[in-house]
DNA sequence: TATACTTACTTACATAAAGTAACTAACTAA
DNA sequence: TTAGTTAGTTACTTTATGTAAGTAAGTATA
């Protein structure tokens, strides 16, 4: 057979099946947010999201947004075409609740 | 902020974004398949393909069936549970067509 | 002036997951 | 008896991730 899926589809599921990738998509649905606090409520090393989030930044998912304020705060968001993920985020939502156990 | 998702989405993500369970369900959307028509169609190693098939069949999300035939036909499909999980492909189809270049 | 405090990382090292290739088991066919 | 088939498994290497300590830039405090 060999290989006949959409290359389209192969990279985004790559991109999606990328441990934590998801949470923290997932995570920014809630708003822009900054590092420790992705870190603490996704649960990922601050090592692994560092590069994730670099990663999603260069795909065009993820904006990242200084404020030279005091201490600096940095702020990562969606961009459209990350918040173009939601319904995909939404059926996981539904899928979980409906076939998993509490 | 600390840890306020879900658990069962949590779950659900760690069961999709663990590498190649996605593609080995898109896969299985065109139907029951065997081993080695998974293995060559998605590109991953037998080692990882019988660990994820056993995982989703532990998890009742894919159903393996023994043909007693020369030589002997193992097939696995979708459950139900499997099955339900079509609308999020289809999603990161569609998502991937407007979003990812060709 | 020096020490401490904050966020946002990075680095070095240990462990876990995945890739590769060879091997086994069960069966049939030549 | 040798070879061929599918469906795996095993041993070994490479890559990814976790953990904990360290760095940089800035302000506030003693």
């Amino acid at each position: 057979m060999d290989k006949s899926i959409c290359p389209r589809f192969e990279k985004a599921m790559g991109l999606l099946s990328q441990r934590w990738t998801g949470m923290i998509i997932y995570q920014l649905l809630f708003g822009p947010q900054r590092f420790c606090t992705i870190e603490s409520s996704v649960g990922v090393s601050g090592r692994v999201l560092s590069e994730r989030l670099k990663d999603l930044e260069t795909e065009g998912i993820v904006k990242r947004d200084v404020y030279p304020e005091t201490p600096v705060r940095i702020e990562y968001s969606l961009t459209d075409k990350g918040l173009a993920l939601e319904p995909l985020m939404r059926d996981i939502e539904k899928w979980s609740q409906n076939w998993l156990e509490a």
